[in-house]
DNA sequence: TGACAGTACATGCATATGCATGTAAGGTGG
DNA sequence: CCACCTTACATGCATATGCATGTACTGTCA
């Protein structure tokens, strides 16, 4: 049985959600860390001293979800929390281990990117993508 | 903190699909059911007899996630297995209680998805779904 | 300063997801 | 008919996900 066209948005939505990550994950299985993982690595690379609550929002999952996948990024010591002025916070940073390792996955997170443009055509998956980060914010205001 | 607009196609694509999944089981949240839960029944509903990997197939899960899918609706009720002429196979149904829920719920999710158009755009809305299918159908294929 | 509302993170619970693997059944070649 | 390979579904494991809720801390107002 082929995938199916289904009228639902939700469901396609997630069709595609899993289908990409499904690339994404086979190309990072080698490193041991999970697409969000890696997705929250690279937030705390570029935006660092983040709180818990501030990258959840960045990254647009839940706040409790955020504390677990964290706290698996801090066990592989890939990142470290610390606690904030305001004691309840706890801020995020890399640590020099978790640097290193998204340094060499950057070839092979620029890989997947790339195996993603060869299989839908750049224009078709940036407009993908685009989409989806609309569509991500304009529900995320509910 | 904003939601952040990423470089990697499956952490933008999965932001959206987080963000659609929560739309549809607020309105969904009532009747007990997971946005999952609502596709199946919906396939089984206009594709009966499915098989259990033949339903997964159609969805784009793994055959693994089909099979405890499929077990929760059984449980509640809403769906009845049985065993084919090879009799490894499950081939599902949905029972009259089945039947009747999704009735039930069809104008919830036509909120749903109106909703969803209304807080796109009917245009956007639809490329988004149209993209997303084509992304998931391209990647299938691996 | 002390009660109270609000905020930030953590935890229990249930489902979603996929991989590796197990088990049962079908198919095939000898 | 039997050994072997393949196929269909089930299960163990780990992470992902979000809701309800708990705990600790902050800020405010009397």
């Amino acid at each position: 049985m082929k995938l199916l066209s289904l009228p639902c948005y939700c469901a396609t939505v997630r069709q595609a959600a899993r289908a990409v990550t499904v690339l994404y994950e086979e190309l990072l299985a080698d490193s041991g860390l999970h697409a969000t993982q890696y997705t929250a690595m690279q937030v705390l690379d570029s935006v660092p001293n983040l709180t818990t609550t501030e990258l959840a929002e960045a990254i647009g999952i839940d706040q409790t979800t955020a504390t677990r996948t964290l706290a698996l990024i801090r066990k592989s010591g890939l990142a470290v929390d610390t606690v904030g002025q305001d004691r309840r916070q706890r801020r995020w940073a890399l640590t020099s281990k978790g640097q290193a390792q998204l340094r060499k996955l950057r070839p092979t997170w620029e890989a997947a990117q790339e195996a993603f443009e060869k299989r839908l055509g750049r224009a078709e998956a940036f407009a993908l993508k685009k989409a989806s980060y609309v569509a991500a914010s304009r529900l995320a205001s509910s």
